[in-house]
DNA sequence: GTCAAGTTTGACATCATTGTCAAAGATAGC
DNA sequence: GCTATCTTTGACAATGATGTCAAACTTGAC
């Protein structure tokens, strides 16, 4: 058929970006993508303008749930707990899916093939996002006396963890050391000061 | 010329490191590993079976390297100053030559297209000695009471902390940020008890 | 009904990459 | 010097990727 659309953009989107979470940027190819949305490959550019503008769109999608999901696991409003819910997420986030998915942003960030500024720029805005709610909460504990410690300094401390901890679930692919390693973790940064 | 081998092995393992340092694995070709050394592709088709067999023992140069820089670092009695010491080798490692070279196991580990089962082991069994290495010295601390806390568990948020550098200096490629977040991540992990 | 506009489809050109191979060439050992 | 052996070199086939395009086809608007 022709002449009027066959596919749904945003649809064809959530398969794309099941795909290059999959895969990665530059192992996804236009051939994948036309598979994984059943939709032609001639149709996928005539529609979009190459491979890295499906992209984008397809990580605007996954970024848009990424820090809602994350927005969700800050209203703790115990520093500790919140940022147990954010590595929580975070697992989560990259443990799903069969295989597992791993963290897109990560990927993104260490391919190099994708470093486009389009798409650096990309990354790094989430990323900077992140960061900003984190420290939002900490400074936000801080104020109320149940934090003590330089608030952005700390988030990014916590999204380092992140991304450590996205390395090594690709690594060892190993759900329950990610959460004892996360665990450990918070044992060491909100250590009880000794009474 | 031909009839004897027109290249030193190790020389050449030596600048296809540099070459796989810049570009990942999937990235390089061996059109660019012929340029980068110097050889011919055909020549190294004949040396090496092929481009992973390259790969792993040019990886083999860099783990030696890497967990011998390590060791050193680790020699610091102090755990908090052998633990900055890890940290401050691993940028250096990573933000060392220009452009940045990167840190080769965290893009190796997030590269779909390392995946074989050989280079998998590979990092794994690096990334598991450099754990060992920090378990160790926090465990020979433990024992003089000089650190108080899981040992192994430890070195994994450690190992975990530098994979998380490793991605940052990608994604913002600036030095001081990644040490100003080290530096955070050592007074959160080894806050001193309250008097 | 006709037409304009947009979509689909398959084909095509181009390019990069991998891995193989045969021919040529040089060396070391005898 | 001869020869066996190994290396070099350039060519080649196969594969897979990207991006373009014209032709066929629908549909909605008029």
């Amino acid at each position: 058929m022709a002449g009027v659309k066959q596919f749904d953009e945003r649809a064809v989107l959530e398969k794309a970006m099941e795909a290059f979470r999959r895969k990665g940027f530059a192992e996804t190819s236009m051939v994948d993508l036309a598979r994984a949305t059943k939709v032609q490959r001639g149709s996928l550019y005539n529609a979009f303008a190459d491979k890295e503008a499906i992209f984008l769109k397809a990580y605007d999608l996954y970024a848009e749930r990424f820090l809602g999901a994350m927005r969700e696991a800050l209203a703790d409003p115990d520093p500790r707990g919140a940022v147990r819910a954010v590595l929580d997420a975070g697992i989560a986030n990259m443990c799903g899916g069969r295989p597992a998915h791993g963290c897109l942003t990560t990927r993104t960030v260490m391919d190099a093939a994708a470093q486009s500024a389009a798409v650096r720029a990309r990354v790094r805005r989430l990323l900077d996002q992140f960061e900003t709610m984190i420290a939002d909460m900490l400074a936000a504990a801080a104020a109320r006396g149940a934090f003590a410690g330089d608030a952005r300094a700390s988030a990014r401390v916590v999204v380092a963890l992140t991304r450590g901890l996205a390395v090594l679930e690709r690594a060892y692919g190993d759900e329950e050391r990610l959460r004892e390693t996360a665990e450990a973790a918070i044992a060491m940064m909100f250590a009880k000061p000794a009474p």
